[in-house]
DNA sequence: TCTTGACCTAGAGTACACTCTAAGAAGTAC
DNA sequence: GTACTTCTTAGAGTGTACTCTAGGTCAAGA
């Protein structure tokens, strides 16, 4: 698979598969004769889990260390685990902070909405 | 109350304070007669406020619309509510992609566990 | 054969949200 | 009165994560 054809499947662009290429998030890809870049379909797996850490708002860094970790193979099973786990309680903290935060948007909301009532009902007395 | 002060009670550096007021997102501070910013302590409502839209991830972009039609008084009420209303439910498709991919994270911590038991098995029987 | 389109590299540019620096003025503690 | 701290401004610098440009190569279809 030519890098267009990984883009299009991927859903990442081709200056951002070359970029994460370049700083080493995806392996080095195997080249045709003429020198460009052609994938074995198996790419796009990892690619997806990427996505889930990025989707969790991990740090190009943070996945960087653990593509690393992934490379040097079965020997760094249990760091990998532990950063996944570290990792599930920073973003199990985050969604707490997001549902926290949302209350205090959903008082502020309720207030517009009072607001907004009591100007109808001036409306209709005057 | 000085910057330094309110630096301190609201979490943001002096810096960001200020940098704030540069771009519309906190008032323009009082000042004393040496031309130093001299706060009222309701500011703290709001910063607290700005502060969970950022928690949530509102861009500064976006918290700077909502703070300059809160400048425009009770007339951008509706237009406010709406903007909150968007917001609450971006906020909540991202806690459900969070808990989404969070749930593909455990999927692959579970593997390495897996992995790590058979390797331990593998100890064992050796 | 010619042209079109996908590909290549190195490196520059962008957007966001701060964060810091330099140089100086003014209030406070001893 | 002098040292220390806090404050002032304008503007430069930082880190993150892309995103694009320039200038070129190569393969396949009309």
């Amino acid at each position: 698979m030519k890098i267009g054809e990984l883009s299009e499947r991927s859903g990442l662009s081709v200056h951002t598969i070359r970029y994460y290429e370049r700083i080493g998030l995806l392996p080095h890809a195997d080249r045709d004769v003429s020198g460009r870049r052609d994938y074995h379909p198996e790419i796009l797996g990892w690619i997806a889990f990427l996505g889930r850490l990025k989707a969790t708002d991990m740090s190009i860094n943070d996945m960087l260390k653990f593509s690393k970790l992934r490379v040097n193979g079965s020997e760094t099973a249990s760091e990998r685990r532990a950063m996944l786990e570290a990792h599930r309680d920073t973003v199990l903290a985050k969604i707490a902070l997001l549902q926290d935060s949302l209350k205090a948007i959903d008082i502020k909301i309720a207030a517009h909405a009072q607001e907004q009532s009591e100007e109808e009902s001036d409306e209709t007395n005057a």
